[in-house]
RNA sequence: GGCGCUUUCGUCUAGCGGCUAGGACACAUGCCUCUCACGCAUGGAACACGGGUUCGAUUCCCGUAGGCGCUACCA
């Protein structure tokens, strides 16, 4: 087999937003596909009409712009293998459909939901296969004539693939080696729905796959037991030589108690599992997002990357660029990854760290104004230099920080106790005297003149430095004070000085 | 129930027959220090169980148990 350009593709439902499951699955597929120089697929599975929620196509786009994942084709990407979205290809699937019956793989079934139902309370563990389809109503069952009947009459059929029982698939599973499953474990499973004349994923998922010239499925565990019926369509339509190799990603699963990461883990514990805010438009509920809820992208992603992959060093902070040099998928795990959302928070602290003072400013600036603050950017950018270090969030900074741009409102009663000593009125009185002969404010000059004083006056450098953090704060903590002093400059030094004193006596 | 996948510190994981079983998050302690953080250092903490194979199993095989998934005219 000639070696063939490598292609993949992530390929969502619209019914919704868009998982963090999803996310890292697509992840995976974009690392696989740039390492390889090959290209990425955004194809939209929209084959149950039931389903499909206005907004969430849109929605599952805004999210990869964000997370900076870049498709080469499919749906709002263009591309030569469209169209992309599956409820636009009925015609192809059609063909196909009947080039199936054509050839006898699969059948024509006339059973009613209903009458499935029915059997399925009848029989204990009813399936419809093998051996039990020519109890049923459909094309193999009935005479030519009696399906021509029904046919003419206009009743609602499926397709059904016609499985051959009893023979052991093979799947070649770059993740997991070669699993087998038998095929009488399958049931005829429906490939096409008249009612809306579009085919179910199965059909679909293998026509698009070959067509598309999809060369690795990359997908989440819960598509490993039906990965032999994939294997048997693709045999059916003799396109065995072109298949897909298969990736089985494990599923991300709750923070505690049991089964897999839901959305309302996310609820109940406090974090998103939606990277955007999401307003779902039948409920009218909304759910948190990670871009929402502080988080940069690049966190969110190599947060991700590391849930069932690691590049088999000790490195853990990595670029998408990186992660697309180190990325083997044969290396990622096979059993399920606790969503640790605490080690989350943990990336972004860290990213916020590697990020320019500069660019987490134009993110604090936004928030700034939100409180009413409208502060020139280097001010900005200076106070986030003192203090991005203490958070994990940008959000974080407006509550330790709003002392930079306001003179405090009140004094902390535990910190007033604490370091507000008998004489501290008057050692401050002599602090703002010696402060006020400064013709440089600035951080060195203070500290030296400042520091000098208290030797020379034999003062205990705490005593002094905690009660003039308290003038200034409102409270016992923050950077280092001359770091605030200089910061907000003689004038508003001293007039929280003088008021602290009024105040505190 | 059936079928499949899976199983190393609380969590994410490294390990691919012989190691004091390594790292990270979280936690604890200490250092730094004008406070609070950050940072740094140190510490506690794991091979699910039972059989094999082997001179030797965390590692290979088989069971058992647990976990996860699938079992729709949903994906």
């Amino acid at each position: 087999m000639t070696e063939r350009k490598v292609r993949v593709r992530f390929a969502p439902s619209p019914t919704g937003a868009l998982h963090i499951g999803g996310v890292r699955t697509a992840l995976y597929n974009y690392l696989f596909a740039r390492q390889h120089g090959g290209e990425l697929i955004f194809r939209i599975e929209d084959t149950d009409s039931t389903r499909f929620v206005p907004g969430a196509e849109e929605y599952i786009i805004e999210s990869f712009r964000w997370l900076g994942i870049e498709f080469d084709e499919g749906v709002s990407f263009g591309g030569n293998h469209g169209p992309y979205r599956q409820s636009e290809r009925r015609d192809i699937y059609k063909k196909y459909v009947d080039q199936l019956l054509a050839d006898g793989k699969a059948y024509v079934a006339f059973d009613t939901p209903e009458e499935l139902d029915a059997k399925r309370n009848e029989v204990k563990n009813f399936q419809y296969d093998a051996s039990t389809r020519l109890g049923m109503r459909n094309s193999l069952s009935l005479s030519d004539s009696e399906v021509k009947a029904l046919l003419d009459a206009g009743h609602q059929y499926v397709v059904r693939f016609k499985v051959e029982p009893d023979e052991d698939v093979h799947i070649d599973d770059l993740i997991r080696g070669d699993v087998v499953i038998n095929s009488s474990i399958l049931d005829d499973k429906v490939l096409y729905k008249s009612a809306d004349q579009l085919p179910t994923y199965h059909l679909a998922n293998i026509v698009d796959d070959h067509l598309m010239e999809v060369t690795h499925v990359i997908r989440g565990e819960e598509w490993l037991p039906s990965a032999p019926l994939h294997v048997l369509l693709y045999r059916a339509f003799g396109w065995a030589d072109t298949m897909p190799r298969f990736a089985h990603l494990p599923l991300l699963l709750k923070p505690d108690g049991k089964g897999k990461l839901s959305k309302r883990d996310g609820d109940r514990l406090g974090f998103p599992v939606f990277p955007l805010e999401w307003h779902d438009p039948k409920t009218g509920e909304v759910s948190s997002g990670y871009r929402e809820s502080g988080y940069l992208p690049e966190a969110v992603l190599n947060f991700l990357a590391l849930l069932g992959w690691n590049p088999g060093t000790e490195q853990e902070i990595m670029s998408l660029d990186e992660m697309v040099r180190l990325f083997d998928i044969t290396k990622c795990s096979k059993a399920g990854a606790r969503f640790d959302y605490v080690k989350g928070t943990w990336f972004n602290h860290e990213y916020i760290l590697q990020k320019s003072d500069e660019e987490i400013a134009r993110h604090f600036e936004v928030i700034l104004k939100e409180n009413g603050f409208d502060e020139p950017i280097d001010r900005i950018v200076t106070v986030v230099g003192l203090m991005k270090g203490r958070v994990n969030f940008v959000k974080e900074l407006m509550p330790l920080c709003r002392f930079f741009f306001e003179a405090p409102a009140e004094y902390d009663e535990k910190t007033v106790k604490k370091r507000w000593k008998e004489t501290s009125a008057e050692d401050m009185t002599r602090l703002a005297a010696v402060l006020e002969g400064l013709d440089d404010f600035s951080l060195e000059h203070q500290e030296e003149v400042v520091t000098k004083w208290i030797e020379d006056n034999g003062f205990h450098m705490g005593n002094i430095m905690n009660a003039w953090r308290l003038t200034l704060v409102g409270e016992g903590k923050g950077p280092h004070m001359f770091d605030i002093s200089a910061f907000l400059g003689k004038e508003e030094t001293l007039r929280r000085m003088y008021r602290a004193i009024e105040v505190l006596k």
